[in-house]
DNA sequence: CGACTTTGACCCGCGC
DNA sequence: GCGCGGGTCAAAGTCG
């Protein structure tokens, strides 16, 4: 039986982008359908009427339950109709799932042809209009209801599937692992995923193989079932101002979009969609997008590249307008046909800022050391995806930066979107990782690396740093903590502005509570301080004793 | 000798 | 159409 609802809404839902696949209503409400939107859902994009949901079926051909939902659309009448100045509504008013199967037709004439003779029942039939556009909007309300409920237990469903498969590759590896790291692994691997869908099968083997070489990696405090639902908000920005709008529920949608037009948001150049094609194609560019989506991480350090455990060769040097340093160009060789690119370039200001924007997912295995840089940029791009895909009123979600001003009210923001670049782009400064001085906030990272290499040695070790994490139950401050940074709380710093308090008792807040940022932080942090603590051991690593110095300082 | 870097040329998109 | 800027190519040079 074959019984699918395509749905649309005028102002298409972001999630309807989402990269995973959706779950497809059936006329049984409790089931669901683990197919691609593409293939399965109907789309129907018509000029735009407030509050309308176009609800088409396909399929269930000679099924007597067949419930057909078509869309009162006083827009889309054909030439011969506009010009008899009439309008014919044909009706196919659905039954829902939880309701007596029930089919009305009415032909309704809506009154506005003029040439007709009867004129005194003209009230009468819009009276009946009326009602029935009432009835219609109340379908749509109860239809979007069940729309988000759907959702709601395909995320639950995704993540049982997800957590199941886990299992089976771990039995399947015959992993020797304590029943305490395989749970761990699960949620690492399970977070990977989402992260990274396109390399979710890749990734897990992977995760598997590198789990038991690499024990830091097993140790993220992500929970996976935090990243699925988070990473289906849609939050809104403005993306000319950077204005920041919450927009998570759907219900705002209408709000949004009427301010994003009347506010300008909306560029003209946004695509309309007036055919399924022009949805394809958007379809398309979403995905180039996908693609060309970049995190790009600022870190101080002295060499001219950060070691992220990858294999670069770099292709290219240009000057870039701005700055007097050149930009290098660099490509993964790890694998021939890697697509990942990145790009190197100190900052203008600040010349002992290394910045460096990744592009793309690895198409191999990657070594333990590269696992989280390479995290970090699948999480920041999921975090794009899941939040910032334009939608098709054209504006730019940024949960991301929406969280960043949250946390770091009176600061350059520790993470941020780019609204000015020409792919969606998160910066991630790990320079500022300084909440004991928001005067300045200048900490730089280099200081987070002096202060966990100032831990007993056994200290440093990334497994017990990222146990402590999981200790304090994902909390970022436990994550700054274990890795040295002072904190409002942590002992060494217990005279911490009242203000300064609340303020970092919000960011707190704010970070937890988006676990797919969370999860590109540690990555970062992870590698970055990962490498130092490698430099440290190997004793020739300049930023290191530069680090060193500065905590001596 | 192979891998990597350097660097000028080339391509392409965008704005005027 | 033209210029500009970003990104990539590829030949020549360098290094181990």
């Amino acid at each position: 039986m074959d019984k699918r609802l395509g749905l649309f809404f005028d102002t298409l839902s972001p999630t309807f982008f989402h990269p995973f696949t959706k779950p497809q209503l059936n006329s049984n409400s409790s089931s669901f359908q683990f197919n691609t939107i593409k293939k399965d859902l109907t789309m129907d994009v018509h000029a735009a009427a407030p509050d309308r949901i176009l609800i088409d079926s396909a399929g269930g051909d000679g099924d007597s339950e067949k419930r057909v939902v078509n869309e009162m659309n006083f827009f889309a009448a054909d030439d011969h109709k506009e010009k008899s100045s009439s309008l014919d509504v044909k009706k196919e008013i659905a039954s829902v799932p939880d309701r007596d199967a029930q089919e009305i037709k009415l032909d309704i004439n809506t009154g506005l042809n003029l040439s007709t003779t009867s004129t005194s029942s003209k009230t009468d039939q819009m009276a009946v209009l009326r009602a029935d556009l009432n009835k219609m909007n109340v379908e749509n309300q109860r239809l979007k209801s069940l729309l988000n409920q759907a959702n709601n237990d395909y995320r639950a469903l995704q993540m049982h599937l997800y957590t199941f498969m886990q299992r089976q590759h771990l039995l399947k590896a015959g992993n020797s692992q304590s029943p305490e790291m395989v749970k761990r692994n699960e949620g690492v691997t399970v977070a990977k995923q989402f992260m990274d869908l396109g390399q979710a099968e890749k990734d897990n083997h992977e995760l598997v193989q590198s789990s038991s070489e690499n024990t830091r990696s097993q140790e993220f405090p992500i929970s996976p079932e935090n990243i699925i639902v988070e990473s289906m908000e849609t939050p809104k920005i403005n993306n000319n101002t950077n204005e920041i709008v919450a927009l998570d529920r759907l219900d705002n949608r209408e709000e949004i979009s009427e301010r994003a037009h009347t506010s300008g948001w909306i560029s003209n150049k946004v695509p309309k969609f007036n055919s399924s094609k022009d949805v394809e194609h958007a379809s398309e560019t979403m995905t180039s997008m996908i693609r060309k989506a970049r995190v790009s991480v600022r870190a101080r350090s002295e060499a001219a590249m950060i070691s992220d455990g990858c294999q670069w060769r770099k292709y290219g040097q240009k000057m870039a307008k701005g700055n007097p340093c050149p930009r290098a160009y660099y490509r993964c060789t790890m694998a021939s046909g890697c697509p990942v690119r990145k790009q190197v370039q100190r900052c203008a200001q600040d010349r002992t800022v290394l910045i460096t924007t990744y592009e793309g997912n690895h198409n191999h295995p990657l070594p333990p050391a590269a696992v989280s840089m390479a995290s970090t940029t699948s999480a920041a791009a999921s975090m794009l995806l899941s939040g910032s895909m334009p939608s098709a009123d054209g504006m730019m979600s940024s949960h991301f930066s929406n969280l960043a001003k949250t946390a770091l009210p009176f600061s350059p923001s520790l993470a941020s979107l780019s609204a000015s670049a020409p792919f969606p782009t998160v910066t991630l400064d790990l320079t500022r990782l300084n909440p004991n001085n928001p005067s300045q906030f200048q900490r730089p990272l280099s200081q987070v690396h002096a202060a966990s290499q100032n831990l007993p040695l056994n200290s440093v070790t990334m497994p017990h740093v990222f146990g402590q994490v999981n200790n304090e139950s994902n909390n970022f401050l436990g994550l700054l903590r274990s890795l040295g940074v002072e904190t409002p709380h942590s002992p060494q710093n217990q005279m911490q502005a009242p203000a300064a308090n609340d303020t970092i008792s919000a960011a707190t807040a704010a970070i937890t509570s988006d676990p797919s940022f969370t999860a590109a932080l540690v990555a970062a942090i992870t590698s970055i301080i990962g490498n130092s603590h490698q430099n440290q051991h190997n004793g020739n690593n300049s930023t290191s004793t530069r680090n060193n110095s500065d905590t001596n300082s």
